[in-house]
DNA sequence: ATTTTCCGAGCAATCGATTCCGCATTTTGG
DNA sequence: CCAAAATGCGGAATCGATTGCTCGGAAAAT
């Protein structure tokens, strides 16, 4: 029937026991009898007694959360990361605050403060885009708190990561494709000061050479991968080798950007163009023919991130050794590149 | 260089002043010389003072963090909301925790309790689709501990709450197929024991209505809303109905669905077909021709219910009236539904 | 010059749970 | 049967920041 909330103090007065040993009743640590725990967890389901994580925190200096910084949490990928995050911190009895960046070091920043002052236990971290000084982020590791930077991560050997091994994803991409029996294939690359970017791109360099084909520069345009310049990349490619028979895209946006422009030309999917992109979003189900693209392990991703970062908050003395896991992506093969019997 | 986090302790022994002083100093509350106050405030730099937020909501009662509960956390639309939510949160200087439900009353419960022992000041809450027993709720507004319900809102008056007018928001689309010079319209409509799924079908049978047309039992499938579904409806749709001449479905992903079929029986979107959803999700942009569609204005739903929170946590005694805020929703005309000169 | 204000700062209690220490009482073992 | 150990529980300190109360001294007022 109270309103506010019963505390430790309150159960303990009404069993004339003290609070001490009321701690002990709840929490089964310490000795106590049978029988008073029973009284005293029996009492406290009745007032529906509810411990004040707060002062518990306060006390143990383990306020039993994770603090998570994205670039914003819109879009599929982060937020089927943050997925697999926020199950692998709740199975382990965590709570996980969510900050945005919004692709904005300042905003990281401040995100960053916040999380300290909320005492998190560990953090992890996506950088933004506009992220080129890692400062902050020393502070901390000088305060010993665990960090784990995961697919957008810093080029640093001495911190944690789970990335993905975006090389051979785009790797196998391009295999598939050559396997489609295309020669001619396109590659639409984003900013190469990304790492991700610099490595797809140099995945499917690699690969045309291992097949002893040429790089042809009119086959490769760099573009930001929106919508509208994907469909630019596709006009200026198609303008400079009409003869392309295949499109590998270092992002699904810049396919579903390419392919109005394809059909305008009156290629046809996947008979004259193949094609093959990167992330397995959501919508690569809705285009026709559906898009093959790689798929990212995104929550898988987000529960390998924690499950390093929980590993480095269970070690007492910290004095863990960075960890970087590298996740394989799969290759998901659908219609969009299936030349079933080719056309050479 | 020290490694622990300083406390205001700290800086009361290296200055010679009390606890008491620095805290004032810090918060600027209180009396407190200017000078004291400077020479504080550099000292908290230099040492990198970072307040601990656990204790001072502990002495406060005040977390300054709020809870969120949602369904989950990918897919357009929560995503786009929460975006919302933590940008309002943020603002105000409030920190959030994100909870997802998965769909799941009891995870939902469990999620409630997670958040009421961390202490939350407010909480935001999107139900599961499995939940029919809003009880646990309860025990929230009997703590006295502000609730705010969005999109997804029990049926009671007594609660504060976020809507979009479907209702509105499915008239003007069906109106807009009208004007266009439709008149057998279809509609794929939802489970009808949500009340956004009834409120868009009620919308279309009016609307129809209103321009003096019969209700049509063969132009009407009810279906679970996606992708496999919408196919299959439409395929339905089609052949019941070979001569209708636009679609209205309650979402987008239906429309997706629909649309290959459409294609398949030889029929023009939006020449033949003219096609409408419901949702503005982002791939209705990546559709060939891109949809027309009602924008639920997420972000603004997201804004929309903190703010509406944090009022309701700054009203001292907590005796504020249940409030109810319903949003107008926007039809996004685009080319699916433009039969520019329609066909008769 | 003396009294009244006021100002700056310290003391100590407080928020609620946890935990080390210690005191009785009971149980065990020799 | 007595010493030693184990058991059940209470007392009190603690985590770090906040805040009401108090107090000495300086400034202002009479």
């Amino acid at each position: 029937m109270n309103l506010s909330r019963a505390s430790i103090a309150e159960l303990a007065t009404k069993l004339n026991l003290s609070p001490s040993t009321i701690s002990r009743a709840l929490s089964g640590q310490g000795r106590i009898s049978e029988e008073t725990r029973q009284r005293v967890r029996q009492l406290a389901q009745e007032l529906n007694y509810q411990p004040n994580h707060l002062a518990a925190a306060l006390r143990k200096g383990r306020s039993n959360t994770l603090g998570v910084i994205v670039p914003h949490i819109d879009g599929d990928f982060f937020a089927r990361v943050l997925k697999g995050i926020e199950h692998g911190a709740t199975q382990a009895g965590f709570n996980v605050m969510v900050c945005q960046s919004n692709e904005n070091a300042g905003h990281e920043k401040k995100n960053l403060d916040t999380l300290l002052t909320a005492q998190v236990e560990g953090i992890l971290v996506s950088l933004s885009l506009t992220t080129k000084d890692v400062q902050h982020f020393e502070d901390v590791r000088r305060r010993d708190l665990p960090l784990v930077f995961f697919d957008r991560v810093p080029e640093l050997p001495q911190v944690s990561a789970v990335v993905l091994d975006d090389y051979q994803g785009a790797y196998q991409a391009v295999e598939h494709l050559l396997g489609q029996g295309c020669r001619r294939i396109a590659h639409i690359g984003g900013p190469q000061h990304l790492n991700i970017c610099r490595n797809r791109y140099r995945a499917y360099c690699d690969a045309l050479r291992a097949h002893d084909l040429p790089y042809d520069p009119t086959l490769v345009h760099f573009c930001d991968l929106t919508l509208p310049e994907g469909r630019q990349a596709m006009e200026t490619l198609l303008e400079q080798n009409p003869q392309l028979d295949a499109v590998f895209a270092a992002n699904d946006l810049a396919v579903a950007g390419a392919m109005p422009v394809l059909r305008a030309a009156g290629l046809r999917i996947p008979q004259d163009v193949a094609l093959a992109g990167f992330s397995n979003e959501l919508f690569t189900l809705l285009t026709e023919p559906h898009l093959t693209t790689v798929d990212q392990r995104c929550e898988e991703m987000g529960r390998t991130a924690v499950r390093l970062l929980l590993d480095m908050v269970a070690e007492q003395p910290h004095q863990y050794a960075p960890r970087r896991v590298v996740l394989q992506p799969e290759l998901v093969i659908r219609e969009s590149s299936q030349q079933a019997g080719g056309r050479g």
